[in-house]
DNA sequence: TTGTATGCGTTATCAC
DNA sequence: GTGATAACGCATACAA
């Protein structure tokens, strides 16, 4: 089975042309001399042959593959979509290809290195890791052997180059816009940096902002999968509290709906932020108020990083903190009480 | 510059074990026997090396990849996020990986076949072409080289293998659901098969649909993109319209929006419906009425019918018309006037 | 069970 | 400008 029609190789479309295979050689790969007759020669053959260059076998001598592997925790959120796809067209600028590995689904540990593995496998020649789980320590022995990039959180590990959007400023702004609204009693779902490394210093850094102006925060910890109910619940319990801040859009989006089956208006009764602004939920229908991320900028970035790595330069900015920025919707008004 | 420290190969292993690379080959391979003694030293010895098996190498010889293309028209849309990651996770099921590749974000029909030739090169062992802008005419001659499957659209050539939601029956149950509610004078947003091979269908069927049930049927037509203040302000020219069906939850978000602007209730004074149903949209805080596709089974199938192809079956589900479903939210309800 | 030899499709290094 | 030939890392008949 399998073993379809063989593909032909420069050898057919050499005899075909009545060339050694060395000139379709350097017909296809672009590199020595060929005269502009034999060079139109080998294309006609090629052409009737429907040949295509073996990408693989050329892999094989050249011990290049031009291709760069991207490990995604899980694809088909927006913002790992939208990172995703900003890398392979910033990859394609650069003459890249972009495979992607994910951890099979299943958080254990050994899947995910077995992702890198298969990636390694494939002979990339270079790594970028968008996962806001993967700790450092298991990245680090890959980046020793391969050009490596963090995108997408912010690490700061010295051994490893990154591209993260600021966290540090985003959370601080959500805190000040809420602040300036007048709110003095704020719930912030703070999430540990054992679940979420992007998210655990957004959320620190909403709590530390509020407390700097001046506001009684209420922490809500905890798991952050599933738990909108009970964040609600929480804070609906405490009356004094004129506004939630949430870890993420999808998190604010999601408490929104338990707020609403609860009959609580926002921002009418409370002020909801999120955080991400990616994709579908940045809809100005739901006029949800977050902070920004600048996805595509984070991945041609990363892509930029990488690349400047593979041609042996040790890029000055080793850690580079994106600037996002704030955006003011319907879900945040001054507190009515 | 590239060429870092060369990987070790299975001749590196073989002389740090003491033994040939046939054995090494063999426990890596799988095939063939081995005296578990000697697998053992082996393993020890490429675990000290750092020995991965290099894919490409494999391939080489195997003539096999292992490979799946998937050729996306734009991975950062929720519907091709989730196909992709739906693939990709039943691919690994089957013990397949699966390479993406884009237009290049342009819409020229030469990237296009560009980038399935870029799959090709890979020496990809199928295709999966997700796409509902790529005409089936560009598809047939590489479905005449490699198994091919389109997926995500209903594509009935005869020569191409196929999985999809059924748009017919998606049409006319969202039109049945606007008629039973008491709907009389319905707007679609029709969309010519040229645009998009999917929407195009399921426009056509909700306006049959709602003639069969004696609704009277305003479709606009046009361009859709960015054109949905246009159908807002035309949908209100006629007084006496009270629903409106858009060609996706995308395109009914967007409407509502514009709706929302010029201060007309939905569904109090305008009903909406959707199609899709994937991702962040198909959130109950915006509840909107839509056609749910089931996604992660398109996927899940069209990796399966691939893999099939590739053991030289003929599956005799050539066409594939999976069901979706009616989701009911808020923003249908029955006519005001 | 283990080792030897050959080839996969391409590029690179030479002669010619 | 063109053509032989040797790798590249691995799998596999076949011999030992």
């Amino acid at each position: 089975m399998v073993e379809r029609t063989r593909n032909p190789t420069i050898i057919d479309v050499a005899n075909r042309a009545g060339v050694s295979k060395s000139v379709v050689s350097r017909v296809f790969s672009g590199r020595g001399s060929v005269r502009e007759e034999t060079r139109q020669r080998v294309l006609i053959a090629a052409e009737q042959l429907g040949y295509v260059v073996n990408a693989v076998a050329r892999a094989m001598v050249a011990h290049r593959t031009y291709t760069v592997g991207a490990f995604v925790r899980d694809a088909s959120t927006a913002f790992y979509g939208s990172l995703l796809t900003a890398m392979q067209e910033r990859a394609a600028f650069h003459g890249y290809r972009v495979v992607t590995a994910t951890g099979s689904g299943r958080f254990a540990v050994a899947d995910e290195y077995r992702a890198l593995e298969t990636l390694m496998m494939l002979q990339v020649e270079a790594l970028i890791v968008c996962s806001g789980a993967l700790p450092a320590a298991q990245i680090v022995p890959f980046a020793k052997r391969l050009p490596t990039v963090v995108a997408g959180r912010p690490e700061t590990h010295e051994s490893i180059t990154s591209v993260f959007c600021d966290e540090e400023e985003g959370g601080a702004a959500l805190a000040d816009h809420l602040v300036d609204l007048g709110h003095r009693n704020v719930a912030v779902v703070t999430v540990a940096e054992s679940e979420s490394i992007t998210m655990a210093p957004r959320t620190a850094a909403m709590a530390r902002r509020l407390r700097q102006r001046g506001a009684r925060v209420m922490e809500i910890h905890g798991p952050i999968h599933d738990a909108e109910g009970r964040w609600a619940t929480e804070t609906l319990r405490r009356r004094e509290i004129t506004a939630v801040m949430a870890p993420s859009d999808r998190h604010a989006v999601a408490l929104m709906e338990q707020l609403q089956l609860r009959n609580v208006a926002v921002p009418g009764d409370l002020s909801v932020t999120g955080y991400d602004g990616i994709g579908d939920l940045a809809t100005p229908l739901i006029g949800l108020t977050h902070w920004r991320q600048p996805i595509d900028l984070i991945g041609s970035r990363a892509v930029d990083a990488v690349v400047r790595l593979l041609d042996g330069e040790t890029p000055p900015d080793h850690h580079q903190a994106l600037s996002g920025s704030l955006v003011v919707g319907r879900t945040t008004a001054p507190p009515s009480r």
